[in-house]
RNA sequence: GGCCCCAUCGUCUAGAGGUUAGGACACGGCUCUUUCAAGGCCGCGGCACGGGUUCGAUUCCCGUUGGGGCCGCCA
C-alpha cells in the first residue's frame, strides 16, 4: 500500500529568441536546486517551434551562459524543433478523440471579432464556431485543402491549480476560450508544444515564472485532453527593474552575459539569485552551491516579486572575491586584464593587494595590468592636490636617497622616505601622496610601499624620474 | 477592459496570533589608517489603508489602494 516513491522531474525551458535573462538564469537555478535536494532528475528544454524567432546561435548563447554558471542538467537538451511528428501525432489524437477540432476562420475574420469586441469594449473570446463542425464535414474540408487551426476544446468548469508557492487558484471558465495548439501552416504552437513535452518526459514538477501563472488553466485542460497526469506547479515572483517592471533589456543588464562581461563571479551571481526569492531561513547570505543544494525547498520561496539591485550583486561579488583564492582568482582576473600583468609571483601579491579594493574581476584584472604597464597619465585632481611648488625638489631628494639603497623592501623604502620627509621638515604625507600619483597615476590604491616593493626598484625609480619630468615641466 | 497574482525599512528578506519587528545591501557617523578600500562599532529607516475575527493582529478573512502578469495562427 505503499506509493512508489516517484523521483521527481522537472525542465528548464527556455525559447531562444534572446540571450539568458537573469530571469531565467534563477527559474534554472530553482529547478536545479529542487532536483537536487529532492533527488530528482533536471532536464533542459530548447523551446525553438517558433522558426521566424528562433535561431540557434541564440540557444548556443543560452547553454553556454548555464554552462558559464554552473547550471548542469541531466538530460537534454532537448530541441522541440526536432519532434515535429510527436506534436503532429498528439494534434491528429485529440481531433479524432473530439478534444480539439479544426477552426476554419480566416486570421482576417478573427482579426475583425478582436477589434469589434475591443470597440464594443468587451473581453475578446473565440467564439467557438468550430465546435459545431461535424467531424465528417472536418475532414472533409481539410482534405479538400482548406486552411485551418487546431483548437482546443476547453472543459465548461471552473479550473483549480493548487501551486506550491501561492496556494489554491481558481480560473472561472468564461475567462478561458478554446485556444489554438496548432497554426494553419502545421505547426504547432508554444502551449501545445508544452504540454506534449511535459507529459512526454514525464515532468512531476513545472517551476518557472509568474509571467505563466495565467497560462496554466489552459495547460491544465491541455494534459487533462492528452490523459496526462498533471504536474504539480510553482510560480515564482517576477523579477523586476528598479521601476517595478518586469526586468528586461530596456533595463540594461538584464542578460547574464552582460555580468559575466562586467567581470561578475558566476558563483556570485548565482548566490545572488538564490536568495531573489529564497531565503535559508536563517541569516546566512553567503551559500555554496552545496548548501543551498542540501537547503533549499519551495515552502520557503516567497510568492511576491522581486527587484534586482545591482548594488547588492556587487557586494556579493566582492564577498567572492575576499575569500577566493589568489590563484583562482588570478586565473580568472587574466580575460579582464586590459594590457600585460605581471609574472605570476608579483601578480599573485599584486591581487592580495588589490582583494579587498575591487568588486568586480573586470576592476581587478585592471589593477594587475597597472604593474605591468607605466601610467600613461596622472589624475588632475591628484595634481592639483598634492603638486605644490616644492615638491620637485622634495621629489628629486628623495629619488636619490631610494637610488642608494641596498635593498628594496616596503620596510627599507618606507624608511627611506620617512627620513626624507623628516630632513625636509615636512610630514611623511607630503611625500607619499605624490609619490603614488607618480607611480600609479592616482591618488588612491593600495598601500603605497607594498606597491613599491612589488613594482621594483628599477620600475619603481623609472616612474618617479618620469613624473619628476612632469612636474617640472608643469611646474615652470 | 476581463481574469489572475502580489503587498514587512529605498532594495533583498526573517517572521507563520503575544517579538524592543531580526539580518543584509545602500545611506550617515565613529574607529582603523600614508590614500582608497576592506573590517569592526553605532545610527537612520518598515508591517500601504479600512473593516472584521480574536482577550490580542505584521501574521487569519473581506474590501480599498497601489504594483505586476496574462488575455495571438508569439514564446
Amino acid at each position: 500500500m505503499t506509493d512508489t516513491p516517484t523521483t521527481p522531474r522537472v525542465r528548464f525551458a527556455p525559447s531562444p529568441t534572446g540571450s539568458l535573462h537573469v530571469g531565467g538564469a534563477r527559474t534554472a537555478l530553482y529547478n536545479l536546486l529542487f532536483a537536487r535536494r529532492e533527488r530528482g532528475t533536471f532536464i533542459l528544454r530548447i523551446e525553438d517551434t517558433d522558426v521566424e524567432r528562433s535561431r540557434e546561435e541564440l540557444s548556443e548563447q543560452i547553454l553556454s551562459a548555464m554552462k558559464w554558471l554552473g547550471l548542469d542538467y541531466d538530460e537534454g537538451p532537448i530541441h522541440q524543433s526536432g519532434r515535429w511528428e510527436l506534436y503532429r501525432a498528439a494534434a491528429d489524437r485529440l481531433i479524432a478523440e473530439e478534444k480539439a477540432y479544426r477552426a476554419f476562420e480566416t486570421p482576417e475574420e478573427l482579426d475583425a471579432d478582436r477589434k469589434r469586441a475591443d470597440a464594443e469594449g468587451r473581453a475578446y473570446r473565440y467564439s467557438g464556431a468550430g465546435r459545431a463542425i461535424d467531424p465528417g464535414e472536418s475532414d472533409r474540408r481539410a482534405r479538400a485543402g482548406e486552411r485551418f487551426v487546431v483548437r482546443l476544446r476547453m472543459p465548461a468548469e471552473t479550473i483549480v491549480v493548487e501551486d506550491m508557492i501561492r496556494g489554491r487558484i481558481e480560473f472561472p471558465p468564461d475567462a478561458l476560450d478554446d485556444f489554438a495548439l496548432v497554426r494553419s501552416d502545421g505547426h504547432p504552437l508554444y502551449h501545445f508544444c508544452v504540454c506534449v513535452d511535459d507529459a512526454d518526459m514525464r515532468i512531476t514538477h513545472v517551476i518557472r515564472g509568474d509571467d505563466h501563472l495565467a497560462n496554466t488553466p489552459k495547460h491544465v485542460a491541455l494534459f487533462q485532453a492528452l490523459g496526462a497526469e498533471i504536474p504539480r506547479f510553482a510560480h515564482l515572483g517576477m523579477i523586476l527593474g528598479t521601476d517595478r517592471k518586469k526586468l528586461s533589456k530596456r533595463h540594461g543588464a538584464a542578460a547574464v552575459e552582460e555580468w559575466r562581461d562586467a567581470g561578475i563571479l558566476p558563483e556570485a551571481l548565482v548566490n545572488y539569485l538564490a536568495l531573489l526569492g529564497w531565503a535559508p531561513g536563517d541569516d546566512r547570505e553567503i551559500l555554496s552551491r552545496a548548501e543551498m543544494e542540501k537547503e533549499f525547498s519551495l515552502e520557503r520561496v516567497g510568492a511576491s516579486p522581486s527587484v534586482f539591485d545591482p548594488e547588492k550583486l556587487l557586494w556579493m561579488n566582492s564577498q567572492y572575491i575576499a575569500t577566493m583564492s589568489a590563484e583562482e582568482l588570478l586565473a580568472r582576473s587574466l580575460k579582464s586584464a586590459p594590457g600585460a600583468i605581471p609574472d605570476r609571483p608579483a601578480a599573485l601579491k599584486a591581487i592580495e593587494l588589490h582583494r579587498t579594493r575591487v568588486r568586480t574581476i573586470f576592476e581587478m584584472g585592471r589593477a594587475l595590468a597597472s604593474y605591468a604597464s607605466d601610467p600613461a597619465d596622472y589624475d588632475a585632481d591628484g595634481l592639483k592636490k598634492n603638486v605644490k611648488p616644492e615638491t620637485p625638489n622634495q621629489l628629486a631628494k628623495l629619488v636619490a636617497r631610494l637610488e642608494t639603497l641596498p635593498d628594496w623592501t616596503a620596510a627599507s623604502t618606507e624608511a627611506a622616505l620617512r627620513e626624507a620627509a623628516q630632513e625636509d621638515g615636512v610630514a611623511a604625507g607630503k611625500l607619499i601622496h605624490p609619490v603614488r600619483l607618480g607611480l600609479t597615476g592616482v591618488t588612491v590604491g593600495a598601500p603605497l610601499f607594498d606597491v613599491m616593493e612589488l613594482l621594483g626598484k628599477e620600475t619603481s625609480l623609472r616612474r618617479l624620474r618620469a613624473f619628476l619630468e612632469r612636474t617640472k615641466a608643469s611646474g615652470s
